[in-house]
DNA sequence: AGATGGACGGAAAGGGCTTTCCCTTAGATA
DNA sequence: TATCTAAGGGAAAGCCCTTTCCGTCCATCT
């Protein structure tokens, strides 16, 4: 691997004036030599050792992102949005995935830290765990008092820049239209109890039901995902066969709900409705299309990582972007029969 | 931040042992040394820099993966599988997303190169671009020599260790399930032109229909998503209102096309049978379910990582490892009318 | 012509860590 | 008791850059 010292010993120069020349800094350099060590970069096909270069500057430049899933469409998308920024900067982002997994989410914080990370995002609800909290906070505050920057996607815990889902609007919005349409049987499909997500959905419902005077008859706990979104709802049937709606987390388990539905030959909408929340692409494609709650996920990634890039000063307030959710009214949902 | 001096200090030791204490050396150093170190860290907080580490160990551990678009099913379940994989070894991974730009992926190869990545795994299609092919060729080319590892998973053009999809073969048994199924007026959705996925893909749907003795009416080009596959679809429809089946390229073009017919009031697989390619995830949960190609993609993650993983020496012949295709039925097919 | 200043190049000092090499000390052996 | 060995600890060199500080040279001004 050529090195610095060989571009400048192959042009003649100092490493000195090769550096200002490779890297560019604010002293000029004559015509000649600068050709020179061009050519010498092209001949010896030199690219700088970035560690080199970022023990040397004393500058962080990558941004750490760390989610529970890249490959569920809802940390999909926010990655989306969160790179397009980063990209636009010239910013690298190195990206981990914590499979829900708080000891490893703890883990990246230092590896990150480790690897002099410009800035943090914690993407993903947070975890019903004190312990773990505590000891996530602390490291990222050493992280903090040592320059780097934390951002969050919609988790509390941290006093820090954070980008808020209304989760908990959402939730009153999700309910309060199965109320809206008629139904007086409404069961519901959450996530995992240690996500603070799910308490919060779960919390929009609630207070939607009250409001209504109705009641939710039942809540199963999932994991947000697919197939356990399918046994939920076989659980909610089997418990209450007279149910006339059910209320998905997210749209993965609305949409593993609805298979469920459909292999045991309930019709959507016509005996159960179904809302989902998130409104991942998919949602308009499964049949019928999902009714959901839209979070603009792609624009939370993005603003998360505008305020991570925004270098403030240390020690001002921290910012928290509330992002509103919607109702997307689609074919899964009717007045019950 | 906390330097390795600093908790030397701390703890009254000099740098050597500290360093051999936190980072695990093969020299041994006496219990209570290592407690007063072990406290020390543990007061201070203290990370190693990895920057310094790595310049200091000459010794690379980071994996760089440059993937089209983690956000696009088909690269997010590769990724699921790369990512196990390098957990298990406790490597860490650098997602880079070129967005299909060459240019892009370019500069993350020298940029992976710069930041002294152990491999580059490159996902995804090549480009049929000779200019380009010649240029990544030659970076990859300089990066290996220097030491670094090369996997690509679908490519032709390298002479690396590659994991390489059967799409040939996996077009032809898309091309023969539908004439088996009677079919005789087949339209076809292609993906990118200059992509070699979708040359080889059609490669295969050609040889499948010159073997039938039929032809394939018609071929429109669309970018891989859902709603170019759309547009296809339609364009398809409108030039050949007698087409009975449509084969597309991916899976998001073909859920791309199924909206479309649905809005036209065309039924799927009634009047117009609909194959895709890859299995992604939803597949099975739009409806009619989608037919489809499928290609263990979290597998073909995992194996192309495993290869980047064996350190094997330098030069032996590369290994290719073929991932065989099958057909999936669901209800999406039909014989014709 | 001599003094002054600006422009450019290079020497060298880090930046934080690992590791080699050497020294000290304690334990083992004769 | 005297000698040898092994093991543990430390000094210092080195990994590859950047950047400050200094020296040189030339052009300009009086």
């Amino acid at each position: 691997m050529a090195t610095l010292a060989d571009v400048a010993k192959k042009a003649r120069v100092s490493p000195a004036t090769a550096s200002r020349i490779i890297s560019g800094s604010n002293k000029r350099v004559t015509d000649q030599l600068r050709a020179r060590v061009l050519a010498a970069v092209e001949e010896l096909q030199y690219v700088p050792n970035a560690n080199a270069q970022s023990l040397a500057r004393m500058q962080r430049s990558a941004i750490g992102v760390i989610v529970h899933d890249v490959s569920d469409p809802y940390f999909a998308e926010i990655t989306r949005g969160l790179q397009r920024i980063a990209t636009e900067n010239g910013r690298l982002v190195i990206i981990c995935n914590s499979y829900r997994d708080p000891e490893r989410e703890l883990e990246y914080v230092e590896l990150l830290r480790a690897h002099q990370a410009a800035a943090i995002i914690l993407a993903g609800s947070g975890y019903h765990d004190n312990q773990f909290a505590k000891s996530l906070s602390q490291k990222l505050d050493v992280y903090e008092r040592s320059g780097g920057r934390v951002t969050v996607i919609g988790r509390h815990q941290h006093a820090t820049d954070a980008v808020m889902p209304a989760n908990e609007s959402g939730g009153y919005l999700a309910a309060s239209e199965l109320f809206r349409l008629g139904h007086k049987h409404v069961g519901v499909i959450a996530g995992p109890k240690a996500l603070t997500t799910t308490t919060d959905r779960l919390a929009g419902l609630r207070r939607a039901a009250k409001d209504s005077g109705r009641r939710l008859m039942r809540t199963v706990y999932a994991e947000f995902d697919r197939d356990s979104g399918a046994e939920a709802a076989a659980e909610l049937m089997d418990s209450y066969p007279n149910l006339t709606a059910i209320a998905a987390l997210n749209d993965s388990m609305a949409i593993g709900a609805m298979a469920l539905l459909r292999q045991r030959g309930i019709s959507v909408p016509q005996r159960v409705s179904v809302i989902g929340f998130d409104d991942m692409p998919i949602a308009r494609d499964v049949t019928p299309a999902l009714t959901t709650i839209r979070l603009p996920l792609s624009d939370i990634g993005a603003t998360a990582m505008k305020l991570a890039l925004e270098s403030g000063q240390r020690d001002r307030p921290p910012r928290i972007v509330e992002i509103s959710c919607e109702v997307v009214r689609r074919e899964s949902t009717a007045p019950p029969a």
